[in-house]
DNA sequence: GTCTATAAAGGGATAGAC
DNA sequence: GTCTATCCCTTTATAGAC
């Protein structure tokens, strides 16, 4: 076996078991067993428990977004200052979560990564600072370019919809085979990415409400908006 | 207030636990001295601490799914035979979740709703065969009803992405609000579920994959589409 | 860096008095 | 039904040998 660094060790076994029990259902002492490592290691290499999995989920998030950075990049010098065709950012913001399972040996990234939301407040406070932080302006600036006919509150609130139903993929991939009773492969990440971009990109395209002007969807009118629209 | 039962008052207290923490960070002694009970008590009433959290999320699902099935059960009726409105259907099926909250005091309702999948899978399976299985196959038939064009399978699909949609609310209003940087008022649940229902009901319309039209589609091409079409 | 051994605390469950 | 007291187990963390 190729036993890496001890300390690499105990981070992917601190993925796997985070992901499948969360933070407090993980036990130090499976993770080190798991590991090949004693539990001791744990503290010497990141201090306490909780280090460990701020260590866990940043290896896992860093990935992700610096992905999500190049193809955004990428994209927005592409388009010389055009908005982003919608389905094209949506792709650019789903595909790298769901993709992150290929490139991990244990498939646990995606586990991780939906669930370390809802571990305890302080800890996900301390984990939403990071790495978190410098990825969501620029989605949200794309989306606001991409979708001129919405209010902020409007891309803020669908924005919260399109990681929720990302993050329920990303959970628990049997949920989705045994919920489809079969009809769904939670393995053909392209299948599963394809109908969410397609879900999202839809239903991130709808009308926003529109006191009196009843725009049949959403103007693609690139036309810098300011307007505050208080509405009800 | 009166104090009701000794037993009421430890669901209540283990309610606002479990949402807090999960099933394994909750601990009795903590909810017992909540709920002004003793920790003896909790295996009186409930036998043990896995017991405690079936009937807690028992308790929760109960009323949500009855309002459910009422709802659907009236507007089937109501259609005499055609296909419900999209939006109607939706709202029948997200509403419940939202308004839960007005109902119970401790507001603590929805979270247990969007936490309890994600506890171990041994609890998972024992309440996915409860009141979940009465409900979903209603769902998915009135969806498929009243979206024809669409496939089994994209169905299935898209009612996997619905649901982690209305968790992403349910799960916690906090983030909502810290994620929308104040624009989106939590405590709102008529405006959130509207919004919501709007987003959802463009998500479940979009088109389906076409069999032999649409061919695989590239990685990222940020080629600026038509604006999209509207029905399915 | 890695190990053994143990400390110190907290967990769930329960027996038995009342 | 409710309480006290306790059992027994697991947990994280650490001290100190190697």
């Amino acid at each position: 076996m190729t036993p890496a660094d001890t300390r690499d060790r105990l981070l992917d076994a601190a993925e796997r078991h985070f992901a499948d029990h969360g933070f407090a259902g993980a036990s130090l002492r499976e993770i080190t067993a798991d590991a090949g490592a004693n539990l001791a290691a744990v503290s010497y290499h990141f201090g306490s428990k909780e280090e460990l999995f701020v260590a866990v989920v940043a290896r896992v998030m860093a990935p992700i977004n610096a992905e999500r950075l190049r193809l955004l990049d990428a994209a927005e010098a592409s388009a010389a200052g055009r908005p982003l065709e919608i389905e094209a950012l949506i792709e650019i913001v789903v595909g790298p979560v769901l993709r992150a399972r290929a490139e991990s040996a244990s498939a646990c990234s995606m586990r991780v990564f939906a669930r370390f939301q809802h571990e305890d407040a302080e800890l996900w406070k301390r984990l939403a600072e990071g790495p978190l932080k410098v990825i969501k302006p620029r989605i949200e600036a794309a989306l606001a370019r991409s979708l001129p006919a919405l209010t902020p509150p409007e891309i803020a609130y669908r924005m919260h919809f399109m990681m929720g139903a990302v993050k329920s993929v990303a959970a628990d991939q049997h949920a989705l085979r045994a919920f489809s009773g079969g009809l769904c492969d939670p393995g053909d990440v392209e299948r599963t990415l394809r109908e969410l971009v397609r879900f999202l990109a839809a239903g991130m395209c709808a009308p926003g409400a529109k006191p009196a002007a009843r725009a049949r969807r959403a103007g693609n009118n690139p036309r810098p908006r300011r307007a505050k629209e208080s509405k009800a």
